[in-house]
DNA sequence: GTACTTCCTTCTTCGGGAGGACAAAGTTGG
DNA sequence: CCAACTTTGTCCTCCCGAAGAAGGAAGTAC
């Protein structure tokens, strides 16, 4: 039999564990202002919850005057698993009940190689962090996948990208293995709750992430909320026509975003510019390696080829436009770049920016911030982390 | 002094209004079983509301076996005002408290004369309504205007098509003159509003209306509401870029949807066919009238002019792809075509259709309804009395 | 050491809401 | 036409959650 780890009990305490998570600790007196309760009220509820083990006292604050507060904060045992799987690697994190990261690991992995591999290579790596011994008692885990999820069923539905996961019952054979609460949801949608919650847009009501990875993809806040759509595949702008006479796309329509500027389009076209010589830089590198990705473009264009930065310009000229029209659609409050071709850093965001500001409404771009995250490899599994915290931190 | 009309006095009133306001009458029993109070509570607050006018008694149910239930509903004189600004015309409406139109009246306006002489018409037009008898106690006004809207003030903000309207004061002058609680948005939203309360979108979540008429906007319901973006802009695709070598649009871009399939461009084009000779119809009636429009070319199409019928097809897959982008990003439930345009009927839904589902995503689209309005020209001020009264029924 | 501040806890009080008992108003069947 | 049963509505009591007062605890300031 499976012990479950300790819930709230009511709405009180689950606003005081949510205070506690993202604004830190708090003294009683400042909690009953924040919450609006008594104190006695406060006193009350924080007692029932350090009897489960939810909460503890952490000394006392420098005295104002007069008596010291008493500053409480979350519980030091409490864990969270933050699970990232993406086309091409697994990332694994353990955080604190302030989703802190304690532990993080990172591994290459094939999502084709369908999820009993891949989910046994997550449970590995959460048996190596216990034995690290980051991982005391696992509140719960949250695992972002590449492609749709049904919320309801926590299985993915129908995703491109992932043979063998259609309708696979991620939620219940993880919750199983793992003896907690697990929420799946798409990868992405977990990048923007990791912004949300520790990146550039803590104070955003409603933006968007935009991933340009393996594949190309968008994050939906809206009102401090995921935003997965009726079947769970909004924010899929990979597809959106860009041109009609582009590239044939493996979705089979032509001139999509990703057949222009995806992970596979940029290596494809590194290739055709080291073989054409028309990239000395990239050709040298053919030559070493016998295979070129989208990093081999970035490094070419840090390194100044010219026609490297030519390409990373073209892709943000696409991106921008397809970005342009979202921006005319959603009127985000910020729009946060991310992925791995997000490294080719400033060439690629001055080229998006400049196509936004031009193609957007006035008024939408007026006060429109576009940034490149400052998460690095962690604001999916910190997003991951926040959605099965706020789902266990809920009455 | 103005005498205030009754609000509802905590958030179980609330509840029972909005029930009542949606669901129709309902007898206590019902109503307790779908509010999770007890009998006595509901007796309670029922006698509350009804001290307040709220709400009446309306005779007996047809016993089922035991005693007859009581049947409760709005009070009769309860009243909204709907007002839909369009960019041509003046739409206002007076309902009950379920939202039923009892009176409608509709002129055509100009919005560019400024907002002084427009409202002046709104009140001149409720003041005959009043005239008629329909209008007794107003609770609220909501008020759409063709354009963004601030909706912390409830004025427009720096609208495109609007001279003369940016920052005024909307909401505060007509709360004054009307004596009741005002509300503004966009009208668009206002529309999408209404299909949600009265037309297609009753069980819809999430999901789009697009209005193709003057200009070409879109509105946006999330989770039950409306989504207007940090500007008061989201929605706004009128300007999203179709193609690169399009017509230059009075933004100041080329190739923007409007610029193609807007009521204005549809005229343009209507008048070159004419003079061109490309479609006999169209000449004849510009023989007639010495100018042309959109309505003109639904004629042509509808009288089977083989050129006119090219137009809205053509028109129908600039919309559609578009849209596909859209439905790409947004995975909505439920997409509702409307406004005059969408008069050129089941061609124009043909072939929104037909590009959509080609180029979206399937998991998108399938199980993706595109359908035409059914609400004719009253989604607007549906919309409009049922945000206001959305406020006015909350606690 | 005394006055004042700030913080926490205990006790009392208040009010919202549930739920049971009961009354009212029907139907059904003999 | 009356008794038994059903459904609905109302009255009354009890319980619990929460606020607020009062008082104790712990510090600071002078």
């Amino acid at each position: 039999m499976r012990r479950m780890t300790a819930r709230p009990e009511n709405v009180h305490q689950a606003r005081i564990l949510r205070l506690l998570r993202t604004d830190g600790p708090r003294s009683r007196a400042e909690l009953g202002d924040v919450v609006a309760l008594s104190r006695s009220k406060i006193a009350l509820e924080l007692d029932r919850l350090a009897a489960l083990g939810l909460v503890r006292s952490d000394g006392f604050a420098a005295s104002r005057g007069g008596r010291r507060s008493e500053i409480v904060r979350l519980a030091a045992n409490l864990r969270f698993l933050g699970v990232d799987i993406g086309a091409t690697s697994v990332d694994v994190a353990v955080t604190n009940g302030e989703l802190e990261v304690l532990g993080h690991l990172s591994r290459p992995a094939d999502v084709r190689d369908g999820p009993t591999a891949v989910l046994d290579q997550v449970l590995e790596m959460v048996a190596k962090l216990r034995a690290d011994g980051v991982v005391t008692e696992v509140h719960g885990a949250g695992i972002g996948v590449p492609g749709p999820v049904s919320l309801r069923d926590g299985t993915p539905i129908a995703p491109p990208i992932m043979p063998g996961w259609d309708r696979y019952p991620v939620r219940e054979a993880m919750s199983q293995e793992l003896g907690c609460p697990v929420l799946v949801n798409n990868d992405v949608n977990m990048m923007a709750l990791g912004e949300l919650h520790a990146g550039l847009a803590r104070s955003a009501e409603d933006f968007l992430l935009v991933k340009i990875g393996t594949g190309i993809g968008c994050g939906i806040i809206v009102r401090g909320e995921i935003y997965s759509g009726v079947s769970g595949s909004a924010g899929d702008i990979g597809h959106i026509r860009v041109d009609d006479h582009g590239p044939v796309c493996a979705c089979g329509n032509s001139g999509c975003l990703e057949a222009y500027f995806g992970g596979a389009a940029l290596a494809r076209d590194a290739l055709a510019a080291a073989r054409s010589g028309r990239s000395p830089f990239l050709a040298e590198r053919l030559a070493e390696k016998s295979a070129l990705t989208a990093e081999d473009v970035g490094a070419a264009a840090a390194a100044g080829d010219a026609h490297a930065v030519g390409m990373v310009r073209e892709g943000g000229r696409k991106v921008g436009t397809v970005l342009a029209g979202l921006v005319n659609f959603f009127n985000p409050g910020l729009v946060v770049i991310s992925g791995g071709v997000a490294g080719l850093g400033h060439a690629l965001l001055a080229e998006i920016r400049s196509v936004v500001y031009q193609r957007s409404l006035p008024l939408a771009t007026g006060n429109l911030p576009i940034v490149l995250s400052d998460l690095g490899g962690t604001a999916g599994v910190i997003g991951a982390a926040r959605l099965v915290s706020d789902h266990v931190f809920s009455a």
